[in-house]
DNA sequence: TAAAACATGACAACTAATGTCATGATAAAA
DNA sequence: TTTTATCATGACATTAGTTGTCATGTTTTA
């Protein structure tokens, strides 16, 4: 076997087991513990942080956490590693935020001048675009690690009424539109709701559990309609245009050939709030037909406007 | 000198030389002719992909791009890395994405069992949520190169009042809320507009130019008002909350302590019509008290409405 | 003080890398 | 067609590097 390969072995095995002796070494991969001496030299050399204790109970031991072989990447690869750094670059709180900005580093240091330009290029041409909030979100990590972890978490949360103590089980986290939700099953209230980390103000403790529960892909896969209602509305062009830039009804409108269109589709009466601005905004570009409900809604919300601004 | 530095010498001389002679690279490093040949069975052994062509000016070729010198990572560097690719699933295109699976199949591939589980875990309890659309955007590709590479575009555009042809010289693009979007200078309309690349229809040709354009980070932060309109809005906590989400108006919104706000400051007169959708939909929440044209606007909106629906 | 660990040097035995030479194959240019 | 420039591969002596063994230190702890 090649001096490489057996160096390689070696610090998987030494990284993945941070304390060692040289004779353990020896033993293991059947070589003198001279050579032993001789290897971990040159990882260190290398670049491994490994330091030696001497004396009884004395060994190696390694500093950082487990190392993976070398991995070779293309100049285009690293790119887009750096393309997707600039994905989160619009977040304020980042859980791995260390480890991104020393993968950013060791990557950038090894790049040839050209290839730095284009990695500035990209990244000054590129953007994913959030508020940029300014509002901290101390407890990500920790509700990450719990949610991965599969823990309870008892803590302190700010809700509408007031703090309030809450028993959850995360679902899992996400980020939306520049903030952190963590979808979890309350015990208090017996069914999932959906937190906003920020509003966390401490956590209390957390517990384990034996048994799986649902993950964030599941969640997120659980839409259901509880209670149909039909929508039903006619559309212009403008109207159409619109309407396929919005999620939930982007798959229910229908085009004539002319351009125009509608929507005629069973929706859950919860939608019927969240859909209203749209339908309000689209004016005269998309009349509804059913349900009633909306169209009050549209008509209350119309009049409140004008009452608003009876006066100018 | 080691063998392996001599390897790592060579993989990057003949990476940024793409096509070579066994030759030339004797002479550069001192070797013989014979040992060349080894190296580059050894190189083609470790996964550079190079081939041969016999006969005269035959030689060497490496296929793919330029290959960076080998990087050792962390256990929690993989993970952070798949974390950021996490970060773009909820996009249905993207630049890049070639690469983003090759560098996601090379680093699962060298991770141990226990850190596979890992990665697993972090990418089915973290999202990134976005709407996921099922519009296509096939030009995001050419109008993010035709940014990059500083090139004007001409192309047909989908807009309000149908198909136009449009010639631009692109700033950047960005992504916000699952969409991509172009901002660049329009040459007939002689002012920087915000198009939507799934919109763009086809992409007639492209030009160089030879002087340097305002780059994204500048356009970001180089919002200009040409015709100055005082917009003065009350807004309840609500209100707050969701101007908070426009990037236009996110920096201008002044919050008092009880969490509600209010904006007084110039905008655009432009950016009226781009507003009001927004104050509309507030509407108990926001109270605009200038300019006028602004609530003018939303009365006339609101009184199309109620006429629209006077018989349900 | 003895034992268990690292640190380092010397040297012979072993293994791998290298250069030289030879032969063959292939493709393009003369 | 022949020559030339190229890769491909094998044989073998030479050189360079690696390893094991032994020896000698040092440091720490029971």
């Amino acid at each position: 076997m090649s001096k490489a390969k057996r160096l390689l072995d070696i610090l998987l095995f030494a990284s993945a087991k941070k304390k060692f002796t040289a004779q353990e070494i020896a033993d293991e991969f059947r070589i003198s513990v001279r050579t032993v001496h001789r290897y971990i030299l040159d990882l260190s050399d290398m670049g491994l942080p490994v330091y030696a204790e001497q004396g009884r109970n004395g060994g190696y031991t390694v500093l950082s956490s487990k190392m993976l072989p070398p991995i070779l990447f293309t100049e285009e690869e690293a790119v887009a590693i750096f393309f997707a750094f600039q994905s989160l670059s619009y977040y304020r709180d980042l859980p791995f935020d260390a480890e991104i900005s020393s993968v950013a580093q060791k990557l950038y240091r090894s790049l040839q001048v050209d290839a730095k330009g284009k990695v500035d290029k990209v990244c000054s041409y590129i953007a994913f675009w959030n508020p940029k909030r300014t509002i901290d979100t101390p407890f990500l990590k920790d509700t990450l690690e719990a949610a991965i972890e599969n823990k309870n978490i008892h803590m302190h949360y700010e809700s509408k009424g007031g703090t309030k103590t809450k028993h959850i089980r995360p679902i899992g986290v996400y980020a939306h539109d520049g903030l952190w939700y963590l979808p979890a099953f309350d015990y208090t209230k017996q069914k999932v709701l959906l937190y906003r980390i920020d509003r966390i103000l401490s956590i209390i403790s957390t517990e384990e559990n034996k048994d799986e529960y649902m993950n964030l892909e599941q969640w997120f896969g659980s839409y259901e309609i509880k209670q149909p209602v039909r929508l039903h509305v006619q559309l212009t062009q403008e109207g159409v245009r619109q309407c396929k830039s919005v999620p939930s009804l982007e798959g229910i409108v229908i085009i004539h050939e002319d351009g125009t269109g509608y929507i005629d589709s069973p929706i859950d009466k919860g939608e019927i709030d969240f859909s209203m601005p749209l339908f309000y905004r689209l004016g005269p570009h998309a009349r509804v037909i059913e349900p009633q409900e909306l169209i009050d809604g549209m008509r209350k919300h119309a009049e409140g406007i004008l009452m608003m601004y009876q006066d100018n």
